[in-house]
DNA sequence: TGAATAGTGTCTATTAGACATTATAAG
DNA sequence: CTTATAATGTCTAATAGACACTATTCA
């Protein structure tokens, strides 16, 4: 690599540089709980699905790849969560790791995943290195970005009740949502289809998509949120 | 080095590791109007202030160092933003940039800094590399922030009017706020100091500290932000 | 006194939240 | 019919936004 010189005078080998890694906290909602999708390794325990960065790669594929390789899932939106720094957080030396969240639905995982259930942003079992922290951000994430919009990440399929889209939220806010309210805090974000649901007992429910392009009321986020998860730990 | 080796095979010395860098957007409120720190290289134009990471050094630190030795600045609380790593973003080679994002009052910076308005997130003037789109995160996040606290940057002293605070938020949202309306979101993050200000022709404002430990009403994002900045481009 | 600015009261339209009512299915 | 669930209407308290009014200074 020839070296290039910029005005101050650095050099790209001027001096080592980090190994970089990359975690995923992928949740999902099963049992109308939020879970994080964890791997299992000898040495390890549970972790977050993660890899190195390889030459010239982004971080997304690289988070893309830990994902389809180790995990066994495909084609998801992840968001960049943070950076995790810390030199002696890897007892292999000066490893930093970029976190992204997503979330996919149960049925895109495969059968045997290995889930656990988080509560407030906290997973039920401990897990390796620092991992615990993405998992906070990643909820964290994922409630500012369901308080904007109508389930951007199909958590549900394409075609739901009020009712199945309500049950999805209280499980991602950890708390009961009022029918009415919530009704009409999202209908703005729903486009009817006409069709019903088959019904279990009552009135069908009517189904509905989301309405491509709108937000939900800013007030949304203050109907779903009872408090905040505290990223700063 | 030893070559610890984990449960997947990798080591850290597998394959080449990124150059990796910070670069850090501060934004300052000055004529009423935000603006970004920039710093000029012969070679490169204007850039945000930024610099490499030194080994077993955290990204945050080393922003600290770029923001002192690069502009005069210290001692001022960050906010990671994004990590850039299109890998042919720096045409020296392959180079990440853990974007970092804060705001420091127009009189901690020096005299002679070099600003650069930005209106909705842009700056007036180009910026090498991908340091513009760095300022529109940092202007998000900005905003995002004021909308959940009252200054919490310090942009304007421990005491000030409501009239001064008002203005701030206008500058930093970047369209007229209701004087009334503004004044009932943040009056009880306020804390009333008995004293007024020397008048200026009509009755003398009162003033005001932060009330430590508030929030802002959940209604405040509505009120002050007229339009979410775009940050996918 | 009038001019200027700070601060507050009032009215209206909206709406979150609670509750009641109607609608539509199955048995 | 009864029962169960969906969907909507109604009432109240809170409040954003607009506007007007009062309060306090200086010239």
């Amino acid at each position: 690599m020839s070296e290039w010189r910029n005005a101050s005078g650095n050099t790209l080998r001027d001096y080592p540089r980090p190994s970089l890694a990359v975690d995923v906290a992928v949740l999902t909602v099963a049992e109308a709980r939020l879970h994080v999708l964890v791997v299992e390794s000898p040495h390890d325990g549970l972790a977050l699905p993660g890899t190195f960065v390889h030459p010239n790669e982004r971080t997304r594929d690289a988070a893309d790849r830990a994902l389809r390789t180790k995990a066994g899932v495909s084609d998801v939106e992840m968001h960049q969560l943070a950076i995790f720094d810390d030199p002696t957080r890897d007892y292999r030396g000066w490893v930093m790791s970029m976190a992204y969240g997503t979330a996919v639905a149960r049925d895109r995982l495969p059968g045997n995943a290995f889930l656990v259930g988080v509560t407030d942003g906290e997973p039920d079992e401990s897990l390796a290195w620092d991992h615990a922290r993405m998992v906070r951000l990643a909820v964290a994430d994922l409630r500012a970005r369901y308080a904007d919009e109508v389930d951007p990440d199909y958590l549900i399929g394409h075609e739901f009740t009020v009712l199945e889209l309500r049950q999805l939220y209280e499980a991602i806010y950890e708390h009961a949502l009022p029918k009415d309210t919530f009704r009409r805090q999202v209908s703005d974000g729903l486009d009817s289809t006409g069709k019903v649901s088959s019904a279990a007992g009552g009135r069908p429910a009517e189904l509905f998509r989301r309405r491509a392009g709108t937000y939900l009321p800013r007030s949304a986020a203050g109907v779903f949120e009872a408090h905040r998860i505290d990223v700063t730990r």
